[in-house]
RNA sequence: CGGGGUGUGGCGCAGGCCGGUUAGCGCGUCUGGUUUGGGACCAGAAGGCCGAAGGUUCGAAUCCUUUCACCCCGACCA
């Protein structure tokens, strides 16, 4: 392709608007354009790139027996309506105005199980992977990050049918191997992480993340390689324990103690036995979990154990009803009301603990959870903190933001029965389908592929991605015949020899075409100008490689053979 | 949905508090010339109802009201 004639608009400031170091790129290399908040244009040459990284994806889940679909982003309302998720999806799924009853699919497991329903009835029929390329559309409160969270996205999104949870954890086994050959192949650096099945149930399932500051999602890594997501990570913080010599509860006042920490300083209480207690509405019910002093409540792993994310904190009001005081002064002995008491698995069985009398200003003290206390359960809902020593050999957790690039989901049955979906068992017997679902953000994979592979210069493509192989430039080109010859020559060579080759052909000065390269940083360069031309029997030029900043000088007559050795491995 | 910020030629910005002939600057674009191995230089030119609507005023990019758009923080995120 000639630069004079190809669509790529470089720029070299772009507005303050944009933060990540890709999204910069993607502007001032001329990879895309927005068009309204969370809604972006590609340009040909970001266009480019995407389908390279699409084809990638589709060779790999082919692989791996997938079979792709196209399925409309226009569904019927109602196939919705029956896995309860219209509701649950609430505004963040577009509804068509002038035609009652459609809306934009934000993703695809109800259409698919729709059709896989149609004609799937045996186990005989079993297992299937299908997988779509799709644009999917999200009214995301707040798109940000240029196309790391739009309003419309492209996305890999495969399902996995199987007769039994077995079978479906070889199918997620193969879609985790399928996953790592993905990553490998675009050039990401990744971790994997255990993840939140959330308030949805399920099997489990984990994340495919890229460690970045701007990243959305929080993870707990360490150097044993233990990784998980914030929302279930845990650590192997020794739990509070039970002291000798517990006498009997008493109370004691500690007016204008409000936190655990006036506690500590004012009234001489050791930091690991106090408890603090803090009521929350599950489901309309009010409920009391107890946690070590200074530990922070995890929501996500409360939505998990209550298996409902319709959870909010107690008011002030609610307070004062339910346990007879205000926050600062609550505790699981002497409630006003009797309610369900939940503790965190460090306060199992401890005693000599301190916390709240339900009266305000007052604490009880020498507490023993498993004497004076009713504790319904003791569950993990403690949110894992810098340094702790985790679960594997000890080492210390170190807490990174991380960009969710991918998603491996054990569905199980809920789909299948929500639209009784059902096979026949050798036996004759009818069982749901047991299901997974597989997503990949094909628009973050481009920027976390930048992110990794940039420089002060621009962007730094690897082979896979580039949205050409090479970058061929004549300096001084319409002043000298002699590099206007040399250049179509390799360029048709190249072209000839199935090379992508982008020929910068333009009437520019020197300089401004090598920036310009840099920006759009193809892995290869190819100088030709008048200087080196002359060199060797036939003219040299000379050849950059943009990642190293190497460059050497090549013959004319040694390109094409140079090329197509490095285009073959 | 709460908090903050920004809307001015294609792009990036200044001006605004303190209203006053013709609204600036850089980049880019066009013409001519000179240059040429790291975003060249000179000369000339085109291109704007200052986001929109209303108001105050003799007079509004500037002050007031309303509204829209975009960005950031938070809430939210199958």
């Amino acid at each position: 392709m000639k630069q004079s004639s190809y669509y790529i608009p470089t720029l070299k400031d772009v507005t303050s608007d944009a933060q990540m170091t890709s999204h910069k790129l993607m502007l001032r290399a001329g990879l895309m354009r927005p068009l309204a908040a969370g809604i972006f244009s590609w340009l040909p040459s970001g266009y480019k790139v995407l389908k390279k990284i699409m084809d990638i994806l589709r060779e790999e889940m082919d692989k791996s027996t997938g079979q792709e679909f196209m399925l409309p982003a226009l569904n019927p309302v109602e196939i919705w309506d029956k896995t309860g998720r219209s509701k649950a999806m609430g505004d963040v799924m577009f509804h068509i105005k002038n035609r009652e009853g459609l809306v934009l699919a934000p993703t695809h497991e109800e259409i698919i199980t729709y059709h896989a329903k149609q004609h799937i009835s045996s186990y005989k029929d079993l297992p299937q992977i299908w997988y779509q390329i799709q644009s999917k559309f999200r009214n995301e409160p707040r798109p940000r990050s240029g196309v790391m969270r739009g309003r419309q996205f492209f996305m890999k999104d495969a399902y996995s049918m199987d007769t039994s949870y077995e079978n479906l954890g070889k199918s997620y086994d193969k879609m985790a191997a399928t996953y790592k050959r993905i990553f490998d192949r675009c050039g990401i650096k990744y971790f994997v992480v255990g993840a939140s099945s959330g308030a949805m149930g399920g099997g489990g399932s984990q994340e495919f993340m890229v460690e970045n500051a701007f990243g959305e999602d929080t993870c707990a890594v360490s150097d044993s390689g233990y990784a998980a997501n914030i929302e279930i990570a845990t650590s192997a913080v020794k739990s509070v324990g039970r002291i000798e010599n517990n006498p009997q509860y008493e109370i004691f006042d500690t007016p204008n103690a409000r936190t655990i920490n006036d506690l500590i300083n004012k009234y001489n209480v050791q930091e690991e036995r106090c408890a603090k207690s803090l009521v929350y509405i599950i489901e309309g019910e009010p409920v009391l979990i107890l946690m070590r002093g200074n530990d922070e409540l995890n929501l996500s792993k409360m939505e998990s154990v209550f298996e409902t994310s319709n959870i909010r904190p107690a008011g002030d009001s609610e307070l004062l009803e339910i346990t007879g005081a205000n926050a600062g002064s609550i505790g699981p002995l002497n409630l006003k009301s009797e309610i369900k008491i939940y503790a965190d698995n460090l306060l199992k069985d401890a005693n000599g603990l301190v916390s709240g009398a339900n009266q305000n200003g007052r604490h009880y003290k020498n507490i023993d959870l498993s004497r004076d206390a009713k504790i319904l359960k003791y569950k993990d809902f403690r949110t894992v903190q810098v340094g702790e020593p985790d679960v594997i050999d000890g080492s210390p957790l170190r807490i990174v933001n991380a960009i969710e690039l991918g998603h491996i989901f054990k569905l199980g049955t809920k789909y299948s029965e929500a639209l009784d979906f059902k096979f026949l068992d050798q036996n004759g017997k009818t069982h749901p389908v047991v299901m997974g679902s597989y997503g990949i953000g094909v628009e973050r994979m481009m920027a976390c592929h930048i992110e990794q592979h940039s420089d002060d210069k621009g962007i730094v493509w690897g082979k896979t991605l580039a949205p050409f192989d090479l970058h061929l430039i004549g300096l001084n080109i319409h002043k000298s015949e002699n590099v206007r010859n040399a250049c179509d020559k390799i360029y048709n060579d190249l072209k000839e020899n199935g090379l992508d080759v982008l020929y910068d052909d333009r009437k520019a000065s020197i300089g401004f075409k090598f920036k310009d390269a840099d920006l759009i940083g193809l892995p290869y360069q190819i100088v030709v100008g008048d200087r080196m031309l002359g060199n060797g029997k036939g003219g040299e030029v000379e050849l950059k490689n943009r990642r190293t900043g190497e460059s050497k000088s090549i013959e004319l007559g040694e390109i094409v053979n140079y090329f197509k050795a490095i285009s073959e491995n």
